[in-house]
DNA sequence: GATTTTTTTCTCGACAGTCGAGAAATTAAC
DNA sequence: GTTAATTTCTCGACTGTCGAGAAAAAAATC
């Protein structure tokens, strides 16, 4: 359905675009800032007057005139416009950060999770310490935090932050908004790790080839598989998904997984499957909870001699792999795959297998095969995911109310 | 990246909003379109004065007032505004339908295709010749014809009019766009099939559904497998795509293909699948190029009747499409599916096999298994699905170059 | 038949947004 | 001190939407 529009919602777009230009140049002159969104000079100046009296940017202190001219007045976010804090949940930590309008880190620590099975209710109360105490530690008081963004691996619902599924809870679902909602009138979002990860190397992308940028899949490999997908979108910028990729069905009735089915892609991919499968252990045994990287290390170092089972191990996760992508392309279009995760270390011996399962499939035969490259620093590109759409989403919401809200 | 935003475009959203509220209930008055929009009735006079300078709408004959007070006057699309051209391609003849701007047929004739494979060039001519019959069969000149909408089965261009594969013309690529330009200033569209089909049932469903409307898949059973998938877009209405899912892998190395790979899950429930699969011929043989509907009439009477092996290929190729269904489940959202096609005949047979199929993902059995409906006149939602989508992308292009055009 | 009521369409002034041009500000260079 | 260059700001013109009320026209009523 069609809606209208009004040339209020023409104020809106083109303040949130400003906002974005800001975001993604630092502060930025008058003139800048008309050339960067294709705006006149008179529309910024009416629309930084508008942000500049409701706090939202300001102009910085004259710097040493570069040039001739009058001197440039630099307009940029105010960082004390409002906060941001930053949940990235794995399965060993939680690391909260605190960053402010303009995306600089403040404060950040990390707490290990209790490893204990009773749980889901224990561990919201956790992270409700844990956002006081990243508060309390930088003295910031709580309404001035105008977005909660947290991230976990698994299924995640697509309009509410809710976790539907994770390796750690399995189907005990958490809903962060419920949780939070009381204490804090914050927005809370959740987003699939990968998701993040896809997002942050779209936008690079997007940066490096402007329009050219279509798509791209971002893989990520670990204890768990997980797919993030980011494409261009029409007029809103980027549209992401996070596909329930690690347990997409590989083969019917195959090998057990964590999450109780049989013949996930996890239970081939995932680190305790390619350990399982090493040690010749029955596919239908139980899945070990946790394996620690040196384990693997030990078994990939063994293929690279030329130990025949454990070469085997990430053949075998790496056709589950290459199959499932082929899938995946089979239902998109043709994208790049950066992958990603403490299992790029392994790819040398897992790329051969992936490489045969997408030849496998009558879309790679027909179209070739996809560009792929590793891309190893995982953690990095999942903060960097959260800034970029925590602070889009805090910038649209910002003008959306911030008009009423000080005027 | 987002873009600016300006007062014409306003303008233009509107109008196209507009339109497309008069193409959806027909001829309606002032007032009634301000109510559908949500635009005032100022918009509305200064709009529709607009679109009738461009003679692209007319005011009714004034028709026996239906109350008391001032009588309205209905806004209908003038019909001879220009001509569509409807071009369906199917595996044994290709259709012709002329409609006018209003949405009416005017004419329709149906040519088979002569079924040798030297093919695409000769197949180019063909529709060639066809297009200009019909302009010739109903006196209008080709350059009242603004856009040709063609859909075939098969693999397509996401954003040209190019058939990348087709059951027909094997990876024999047809690029419509140049194969008509130089004769045509016509605007050509190609979409695949299945995703017409999906676009019918769609927008019939968010006209009975409203808001809650989210998406769903239409699945074609036949000869081939083709699959769409609508789901509610943001501004623009609805997005859809028709993946390459017939060819989606089933089993890695599995039966042969008529595209020439092996373990699509064509090759299991294609029409020529379940004949080869039910004569016990090794799943390795050339696949017949077409197989009468009779043919398959006569297995499915025997299943019926309780023959193992009959009964055991209707059932293997459930099971493919109800693996391949989870695969698509597993990376997107939880949506109804349509099934439809010649095949819904043997949906009873096929029934238990797709159910067990869906079953085995990790998706369905936390999610639950999706609506399944069976919609079985498939060439009148591909009528239809041609029709919403050529008309919006009619408006769309008469409000974006109309206003100058005739001014 | 004249008047009132009801309904629909049209028009006018107010307001919001963008744009181009030119004025104002400010410094470097001469 | 004057001129040139550069940036910011302001003004008037234009386009768009909206609300209110005038105008139009038929049905209902007296």
């Amino acid at each position: 359905m069609l809606t209208k529009s009004s040339t209020e919602l023409v104020r809106q777009r083109n303040s949130v675009l400003v906002l974005s230009v800001l975001r993604r140049h630092g502060a930025l002159a008058h003139t800048e800032i008309s050339d960067f969104t294709g705006l006149s000079s008179a529309t910024i100046s009416a629309i930084t007057a508008d942000l500049e009296r409701a706090q939202i940017i300001e102009k910085s202190e004259q710097q040493a005139a570069s040039g001739r001219g009058r001197p440039r007045v630099l307009l940029r976010q105010r960082r004390d416009c409002g906060y941001l804090i930053v949940v990235i949940i794995s399965s060993d930590a939680v690391q909260y950060s605190l960053v402010d309008y303009a995306g600089k880190l403040i404060d950040r620590f990390s707490e290990e999770r209790s490893r204990d099975p009773s749980g889901a209710a224990r561990f919201v109360a956790a992270v409700q310490a844990g956002l006081l105490r990243i508060l309390d530690r930088s003295r910031i008081s709580q309404e001035r935090v105008l977005l909660i963004s947290i991230s976990s691996k698994g299924l995640v619902n697509s309009t509410e932050p809710v976790l539907l599924w994770s390796p750690i809870f399995g189907s005990d679902q958490i809903d962060f908004e419920s949780a939070l909602r009381p204490e804090w009138q914050a927005k809370v979002i959740l987003d699939n790790e990968t998701l993040l990860v896809a997002a942050a190397l779209g936008a690079r992308e997007e940066i490096a080839k402007g329009a050219d940028f279509r798509s791209l899949a971002a893989l990520s490999l670990g204890h768990s598989i997980g797919l993030g997908i980011v494409r261009r979108g029409g007029q809103t910028g980027q549209e992401i998904s996070a596909p329930n990729f690690g347990h997409m069905l590989h083969m019917a009735g195959g090998g057990l997984c964590r999450c109780g089915t049989r013949g996930c892609i996890e239970a081939y991919a995932g680190f305790y499957a390619i350990l399982r499968s090493a040690f010749e252990v029955p596919l239908d045994t139980i899945p070990a909870k946790f394996v620690p990287v040196v384990e693997l290390d030990k078994i990939a170092a063994r293929a690279r001699q030329g130990l025949r089972t454990s070469a085997f191990a990430f053949r075998q996760a790496g056709l589950a792999l290459g199959n499932g992508l082929s899938r995946m392309l089979s239902l998109t279009e043709r994208m790049p795959i950066a992958i990603t995760g403490p299992g790029t270390r392994y790819y040398d011996l897992l790329r051969q297998g992936i490489e045969e399962g997408l030849g496998q499939s009558h879309i790679v035969r027909m179209e070739g095969m996809p560009e792929i490259r590793v891309v190893p620093d995982e953690p990095i590109l999942v903060f960097e995911g959260h800034l970029n759409r925590a602070l889009s989403v805090i910038d649209q919401d910002i003008v959306l109310s911030g008009g009423q809200g000080t005027d």
